[in-house]
DNA sequence: GTCTATATTGTGATAGAC
DNA sequence: GTCTATCACAATATAGAC
């Protein structure tokens, strides 16, 4: 994917079981996702790594390469099946149905990403800009194109009276903001109303359940 | 509020202008919403206060003193107002209305707040659990009270036919959801969407206006 | 109360043996 | 490729003069 200066890969062959850099890679994702980039400590991957600070360097160079290997991998994790979706030829109250099922499964698997994410970018948001120029011109284009067939449908389905007029992005924002909102305020949820895992599960359940007909009757006229 | 060991204020009377302490509070604010509380250094906090470094350790003793203060101060700004309205005898439909407008105006103010919020929760969630408890059972108390009011109400009016029937954890956490969703995507919306600082302003505009009938339409039956 | 050192530890990164 | 040992500096915290 990108350039890693390090490593000449010919015929790995380790002491332990499996590829160590994947090792390494999969203690850096739990450690950074948790702590964040700024919290994270070198020391805390490798031991969960089960290997020395070394090596982290000789893989991954520097901290800083590391944290932006993982970020990029968990900002790009989740979008392809989005982009698909809302790019579809479903009809918006489908799309609405398909999406809320997608994305609640798709992040119970992986319940702290939209934190971390959320931090990274509240206290690194160049970090996002950079990666974007790296990819090229295609990932904007990409998002323009969704954004005008999308635009497209809502305006077409507002002109046959099924829904009301609404911007894209706001339609859009609404779906994630309706989805999301659960993985991000967990900490509140168990704090303050004193929602344990087995609560939240049910909660989310239920969110699930309810939020294709609270968004499709929020759109209709 | 909490006993901070340093100084004792006779009549602190200063070379510059007001008084040091609350300058350096200002800082430290600041630097610690946009970095996050690992990411943020008492060098940077001391130097946006126009004060060195021991200063800070002569009024707050230690980083995580001055950082648990921040975060404190932080977590119950916007808490008050949203509890009264939703605690208030006003109809559904009225809080709805009334919550959009409040929040979104409130937060408009310091909109890096919710990011360094989820940030902070995300990382240390330890941290407002210990403060729930430091506050003593009349939070958690308050919590419960407005929750059982607020659930009957929504039943009320579910009996009534004015709207389905809905929890009111989910009715609450929708509305937190869709006004709190912009300032936390914000890096994204201007990243990927190209929303500089007007764009955004606008999309908040039309955010207020539309969100209340979103909500409301999406509760009818 | 406020400052200039300075102590002390934490932390990312490298050298070099195996 | 992997380890141990260590460097170099960043960062919190304290001592003590003014």
């Amino acid at each position: 994917m990108n350039d890693r200066a390090g490593p000449k890969r010919p015929g790995a062959q380790n002491a332990r079981d499996g590829d160590t850099e994947l090792r390494i890679l999969d203690a850096a994702r739990r450690v950074f996702i948790r702590r964040g980039t700024a919290g994270a400590r070198m020391q805390e991957i490798a031991a969960e790594a089960g290997v020395n600070q070394a090596l982290l360097h000789y893989y991954f160079r520097s901290k800083d390469r590391l944290a932006a290997t993982v970020f990029a991998e968990a900002a790009f994790r989740v979008v392809p099946a989005i982009a698909d979706l809302l790019g579809s030829s479903a009809t918006i109250e489908e799309k609405v149905e398909r999406f809320v099922h997608l994305y609640i499964d798709a992040v119970r698997q992986s319940p702290f990403l939209p934190g971390y994410l959320v931090a990274e970018l509240h206290q690194q948001p160049k970090r996002l800009t950079a990666m974007l120029e790296a990819a090229g011109p295609g990932a904007r284009a990409a998002v323009g194109t969704i954004r005008r067939k999308l635009g497209r449908q809502l305006r077409d389905a507002a002109a046959a009276g099924t829904i009301r007029p609404i911007a894209p992005e706001q339609f859009f924002v609404n779906m994630i903001a309706l989805c999301v909102i659960p993985f991000l305020a967990r900490p509140l949820l168990g704090a303050l109303l004193g929602m344990d895992a087995r609560a939240f599960d049910d909660f989310l359940d239920q969110r699930r359940a309810e939020l294709p007909g609270f968004i499709i009757r929020g759109l209709r006229s």
